[in-house]
DNA sequence: CCGATGTGCTACGTTTTCCGTAGCGCTTGA
DNA sequence: TCAAGCGCTACGGAAAACGTAGCACATCGG
């Protein structure tokens, strides 16, 4: 599983969470939402990223997912759906 | 998501992974498994799981998902499902 | 032309995390 | 009694991430 490789880096979840939507984002606005990351390491990730066409730049839009990166989103979503009703009988 | 801190650390996910069919691995097994894991590391990682209910640990079996778990393995199935046909189109 | 602003990105010294090896304390079976 | 297997830990060195500052470039208003 290269993927998990991938994945299993800091930041990287984060960065296809915030680009979950659909609506790219710039490098800056990416910084801003992912609040503490540092530009070298999203530099990194969003290299890599690219690489692995997940992910790609548009200088006039900035990043976003591609076709790719937006059928893997879906399952961040259904994580996500998991994740909720996980939390709530954490929490009780 | 609280959900994403745990999983963005390297050998979560893979951890997770070698335990997804249900079988229950004892320490030194998911040790094997996981090839170059350091058993400091596993453990960090084996603790948080259980913290989280997402891994329990038998004494005469082992470590094996929760109900909760299982149903996130289901996920990083669907997740699987995807990166084998993402793997294909990358290298042609 | 010239500064102000916004872009993606990098340099570099510090801090945090992870790794690798060895081995502990404990239980079980011969 | 003692060897083997278990989960797990100590600890020094290596790797990764961080935080801050700022570079090179493009655009735009004056």
């Amino acid at each position: 599983m290269a993927l998990l490789d991938l994945l299993g880096q800091r930041w990287t979840l984060r960065i296809l969470w915030e680009l979950r939507d659909g609506t790219p984002l710039n490098f800056r606005q990416l910084q801003e939402r992912c609040e503490d990351i540092s530009p070298t390491v999203q530099n990194d990730r969003l290299s890599a990223l690219r690489e692995a066409e997940i992910v790609e730049h548009s200088v006039d839009e900035g990043y976003r997912l591609t076709a790719d990166g937006q059928r893997l989103a879906k399952n961040l979503n259904a994580l996500n759906t998991w994740a909720e009703g996980w939390a709530k009988r954490l929490v009780k």
